[in-house]
DNA sequence: ACTTGATTTGACTAATTAGTCAAATAATGT
DNA sequence: ACATTATTTGACTAATTAGTCAAATCAAGT
């Protein structure tokens, strides 16, 4: 920790955790503020309101979260289908981590923010919509590679892609809503109906 | 239009309706007050707060409108798998709509709201998951019977149900977000690829 | 060390919002 | 018709919140 945190990373963090793990419309500029250890005026100064602030914020967690995340277990190291399950698999303990340490689960904030700002804040839900996107590349990518190795039967990787994303994303909403995991735990059977394969287990160690 | 409307249903319409379209954060109990035409002291002379209300607010909207329309698109004179294709359908006619109407697609209520009161207000959040199950037992209904007539190969009701409801609710989620009907379009596909059969085309007279 | 420009601060205003309450009105039973 | 109870009203307070701004502090270059 030589460098202290430029402000507006501060911002990001505090207002990406509180929308998180509340909702964006209940966060107050104070409460993103204090989390942030940071005056009022200095908000300000870094940006023009919380709907710009909420922009960088998803795209600083994109990158350094999720994006990391996904490279990891979408690695070309590994089967296609075993990628997949990896994905799932790191998600559910991502879940399982958060209910133990917060006692709630939080699902994604992607989904539920931009669900609560498409009609209200138009920018937001645009950039919403495109981390989904590249988040789908990943899905595509590794139907493509099990429709070409043959341990899929081919389909329109794009269509399917969306699917499993719908699915997956409605899960954690349902996971949130009412505070248990089985949503998310249920995954790997019902992504591999959807894509008309058995998902073998996942490599990726589980914490146990 | 004998008697009037009285209070409690004009606040729970307004509200159903506010949240719907934006959220539930952004509806103040004064834009309650002025959509449902009443004054602020009736509003806390019939509900402690907006939680209370919203609440009242999901039933009455179960009871008005959704269990009605339930009823009609699962309709034991059909077929299973058409009735799943009438549910479908109509969802979809009613999403076209919307947007049609509003310029916007507003998704389901209940899984906005949901998403964004979990956390923060539990009763509104096992409401939504209480009506949620109540839906659900018309999807477990349908499968029984196609299961039982042989035009799907039998499985576990419970859990394909389960996993259907959740890619719906996922894929309204994502048109309400891109403002897109084509996720809600897509559906019968999904949904026949995660029950394993093509569902067959709609009964319903598709207002053209 | 000094100057210049960027950043931070804290105290401020204005606006919005939740919630209260006594008085007025409407409804109901006798 | 009268009394009693329920409902509605509108004006009110208190609290929260967004947003401003001049002065203070910090950082960088010379």
């Amino acid at each position: 920790m030589s460098k202290t945190t430029p402000t507006p990373i501060k911002l990001q963090q505090a207002l990406y955790e509180l929308m998180w793990q509340q909702s964006y419309g209940r966060v107050t500029i104070d409460a993103i503020c204090e989390r942030a250890g940071v005056k009022k005026g200095s908000f300000y100064h870094a940006y023009p309101d919380k709907a710009k602030l909420a922009l960088d914020a998803f795209e600083y967690f994109w990158q350094e979260q999720t994006r990391p995340w996904l490279d990891e277990a979408f690695s070309s190291s590994e089967p296609p289908l075993i990628r997949l399950a990896n994905w799932l698999e790191s998600g559910l303990q991502k879940t399982i981590a958060c209910k133990a340490e917060h006692g709630k689960i939080y699902g994604c904030p992607l989904f539920n923010v931009g669900s609560e700002l498409s009609t209200l804040e138009p920018d937001v839900a645009a950039k919403v919509t495109e981390i989904l996107r590249r988040h789908r590349r990943y899905l595509i990518s590794a139907l493509r590679d099990a429709y070409a190795d043959g341990s899929v039967e081919p389909d329109d990787a794009e269509e399917v892609a969306r699917d499993v994303l719908t699915l997956v994303e409605g899960a954690l909403t349902q996971a949130r809503i009412a505070n248990k995991v089985d949503p998310v735990r249920r995954l790997p059977k019902s992504v591999g109906r959807l894509i008309g394969a058995t998902l073998p287990e996942a490599s990726i160690l589980t914490n146990s």
